[in-house]
RNA sequence: GCGGGCGUAGCUCAGCCCGGUGAGAGCACCAGGUUGUGGCCCUGGGGGUCGUGGGUUCAAAUCCCAUCGCCCGCCCCA
């Protein structure tokens, strides 16, 4: 056990573990250029205020989660504990909704929330989400589900649901959450402490409850359906059919309603029994409202976003690539491997040689255990006559090649 | 924030209940067996303040307390 431990809820990225990150990212860039998304990146640091106006205050990331710490000078600021906050502030702060109307936007980065950690749980965690701002139609719902739908299917996860609902405008949501405090308030000494608290708060997420003594009254519940206009419950159903249509496994799920106060009509959770408790691995929604009040114009909007470790839980394993496809070995003058590892790297080719000395038993274990396909021996008498030899390890064959043709050599051998 | 399980070598773990026999195994690592050749095998080697701190005791990996961390559930979400 070291001295020194990683700050609790945080995690290093090893070397033999980044061959998958990189994949992740990898997809994450392609899918968002095929669908027409530019990249987005912001601050990790932002006033704490921001997230008090977007996630809420009575969110439970604003209420317990959120790093927060006064700096020298003074000001209250928060390691963000999600990025849309941040994207929607920067649009804002640079007048970019003046530009144009329509803004497809990635991003991908650290966020932090001081939560008790767990698998696929963590204090600094890393999201993918996208944007789209300007279109308040069901289409652009679609087009956020789909380009998180075509990820998934991109890094091979096929065990997960897609659970949609809708929460309709503020005003319909403000009539329901009236109905719900009526409702639940004629049977509020029955309810779990938590409930009775979100009596107040946040009648909805009483619908998220798990308390088994809710349970009867939820069942009993208003439904939102029922206090829903035509053109809630129409785009509502475009963007089921138009999902559904898609081939994408949807359940739409009354009881979803999400722990972010802005969202609005369409929200959505990706989940996959895989994980266990933590079973949600992105999410995201519509937010008509947000940007207005950040102070910009009144710009609608949808948006999503992948837990990036949840992903990687849910990832089929890939097979390595190995880091060199050469390992010049040496027994003699360590300068000439110098010599012929500089030869080929210049030629292209990703090479390493032995930098401890050791014996040419030792280099070739090496080789193998790198899982290099071939190795250059340079030998006492191969170099007296101007070449070295060439060995593959698969089979162990080897023939004499002379330096000026090694590359020319290591270019077949690769290729076969 | 609440409940539970677990921390012994780089990794997986045994030993702890019933305190005392030099702190172990497998894998991994290093070297030799082949004085210029990997994988298999054989031999040898390095590596641990038994998470940390305190207490009980003649004696603590083992018993007690605290603390930190990991894991699981609740909660919440990505």
């Amino acid at each position: 056990m070291s001295q020194f431990q990683a700050v609790r809820g945080m995690h290093d990225v090893l070397p033999e573990q980044l061959p998958q990150w990189q994949r992740l990212e990898a997809v994450f860039r392609a899918v968002s250029a095929r669908f027409g998304y530019e990249e987005i990146r912001t601050p990790v640091v932002e006033y704490a205020q921001l997230y008090l106006r977007s996630v809420g205050p009575d969110s439970d990331i604003v209420r317990k989660e959120m790093y927060q710490f006064t700096d020298r000078g003074g000001e209250q600021l928060a390691l963000r504990p999600e990025l849309t906050a941040g994207v929607v502030r920067a649009l804002v702060q640079h007048g970019l909704f003046h530009r144009r109307s329509l803004w497809r936007l990635w991003y991908y980065g650290p966020a932090f929330r001081y939560e008790r950690p767990q698998k696929g749980r963590y204090r600094q965690f890393h999201q993918y989400g996208a944007e789209c701002f300007g279109s308040p139609y069901p289409e652009s719902d679609v087009e956020i589900i789909l380009l998180a739908a075509a990820i998934v299917q991109e890094l091979g996860i096929t065990a997960y649901e897609l659970q949609l609902n809708t929460l309709g405008t503020p005003e319909e949501r403000r009539r329901y959450q009236q109905a719900l405090r009526e409702f639940f308030g004629h049977v509020r000494s029955a309810l779990s402490a938590e409930s009775q608290q979100r009596l107040e708060r946040n009648p909805l997420r009483i619908l998220d409850s798990k308390h088994p003594e809710d349970q009867p009254f939820i069942e009993q519940a208003p439904v939102l359906w029922d206090y829903l206009g035509t053109a809630s419950r129409e785009h509502f159903e475009r963007v089921c059919d138009a999902v559904q249509a898609a081939g994408i496994p949807v359940r739409v799920n009354q009881r979803l309603v999400r722990g972010l106060d802005y969202y609005t009509h369409t929200v959505f959770e990706f989940v996959s029994p895989q994980l266990g408790a933590q079973n949600a691995f992105g999410g995201g929604g519509r937010y008509d409202m947000l940007v207005e009040s950040f102070g910009g114009p009144s710009v609608p909007a949808v948006g999503f976003a992948f837990g990036v470790e949840r992903l990687l839980l849910l990832m089929p394993p890939q097979p390595v690539e190995p880091v060199a496809q050469i390992y010049v070995a040496v027994a003699g003058e360590v300068e000439r491997a110098q010599q012929v590892v500089m030869q080929l790297r210049a030629a292209g080719y990703r090479a390493v040689v032995d930098l401890q000395r050791r014996s040419l038993k030792a280099q070739l274990r090496e080789a193998h255990r790198l899982g290099v396909p071939v190795v250059a021996i340079v030998g006492q008498a191969e170099w007296e006559r101007g070449s070295v030899v060439l060995r593959l390890l698969s089979d162990g064959t080897q023939w004499e090649c002379p330096l000026p043709e090694l590359s020319a050599h290591v270019r077949h051998v690769l290729s076969r």
